[in-house]
DNA sequence: CAGGCAAAAATTGTATACAATTTGAAGCAG
DNA sequence: CTGCTTCAAATTGTATACAATTTTTGCCTG
């Protein structure tokens, strides 16, 4: 039987790995608190070691860290939510032009057997995993472009991407946007770069659009503020 | 008289910010190394503080940590020099459009005092300080536009810049780019979003045409390796 | 005297102890 | 019972002590 915690045998990147993959699959929501010892008992190492895995992800977004109160999952402005998928608009579709140029068999295959893994999760009900999946995709063809400077910053794009899900995805139902990516993979494999800047173009768009961004009204902080009329 | 290392009062932020100073005006060059104790002796705080410091510039990609060796100075490699530009090309000159279509006549003299400063600091040969102030006025427009997301990414873009032109710059003259600077600010003045992108691109051009990005004999690391032959 | 081995010094990595701050609860006046 | 103050508990921030690793030094051998 897999623990997901196991005392002992743990580094820093080791931490921010998994919890990287929890907040990215939603098992830690926006405004989720991570206490320092609570972490440092789950991985079985001093708080030192947890604080630069909190701030690493911190530096990535993914975390805010108030100073003397602690990390928490970030909880994204509709602004934020706004820039984000601006940028990607910004980045994305260029670096699917590239790779298209660079593409190999394999990496084919590679972005194939994702979409599978894709399809496995949705189909066993984890459309956390699912979500975290689709956003790897996207990282994948920034590895394939062989430009690691995109890389990085599409990185923390994703990342806040998910964290923007988690707060205005419209519907409750599965992202459909297996399609979209089937689409890219078949520009990639005719190394259609043209075509693979506009699908990807299309597919942000579509994403950006089944977002709720409008105004919200800011869910009570304090159960307090909640009752107060 | 100002003396630039002052005891006991020193946040990690400060140090941060004073790190990434010397760096950005190349008083520590790509390869240095900076000791833990040697930097907390020179801001009297404890090496806990030292390393939140040294990690943040890490992320940003100023240093180099190498595990149980030390933070160093980072060196970009030529692959790394043509992603920055490259990337900067591909972010800057939509985000010039976007500042000119939101500039107040605060931000443009802001810019014009950045300008002046540059000049000054050029007058003083002081080529370092020109040049950090030259990548805060790329700083400065994309808060202008507005963009929290892009001007993050483009901070550490700024950033690698100044380690590229440290190995890579080919003439010893300065830098003469205060001209590009000056007409971007014209077209800013006139709000011609188009022109300004233009501008913007072609003085990336140039900076990039200015680097040697030949294939390097590399540098001796080693004293051993310099008087090898 | 070059080369390599070994011990010592220097430096970074981690854990723990203590200080500062915030949070929550108990007590009390109105 | 509401609102305020005060005190205790919990939590984070910083410094220090110790462990692990690397680098240097000195010595010995060939």
């Amino acid at each position: 039987m897999p623990s997901i915690t196991r005392a002992k045998i743990a580094t820093a990147e080791e931490i921010t790995a998994q919890l990287t993959d929890a907040v990215h699959e939603h098992r830690l929501k926006p405004g989720a608190k991570l206490r320092e010892d609570e972490v440092s008992d789950v991985f079985g190492v001093s708080r030192t070691v947890v604080r630069q895995a909190l701030r690493a992800m911190a530096f990535e977004g993914l975390l805010t860290i108030e100073k003397n109160r602690g990390a928490f999952v970030s909880k994204p402005t509709l602004k934020e939510a706004h820039e984000v998928f601006q940028a990607r608009a910004l980045v994305e579709p260029s670096t699917a032009r590239a790779a298209a140029a660079r593409i190999t068999p394999g990496d084919i295959s590679l972005l194939e057997r994702h979409i599978k893994a894709e399809h496995e999760a949705l189909d066993q009900d984890k459309p956390g995993l699912a979500l975290k999946l689709s956003g790897q995709f996207h990282l994948e063809i920034a590895r394939i472009a062989d430009q690691q400077t995109i890389e990085q910053f599409l990185k923390q794009l994703v990342s806040r991407s998910s964290l923007v899900i988690a707060l205005y995805w419209k519907r409750r139902n599965a992202l459909c946007e297996s399609n979209a990516h089937h689409a890219l993979i078949d520009a990639f494999r005719k190394q259609d770069g043209p075509l693979a800047e506009d699908l990807m173009k299309g597919h942000l768009l579509d994403i950006y659009s089944q977002l709720d961004l409008r105004e919200h009204e800011e869910g009570a902080t304090t159960l307090r503020d909640a009752l107060r009329k």
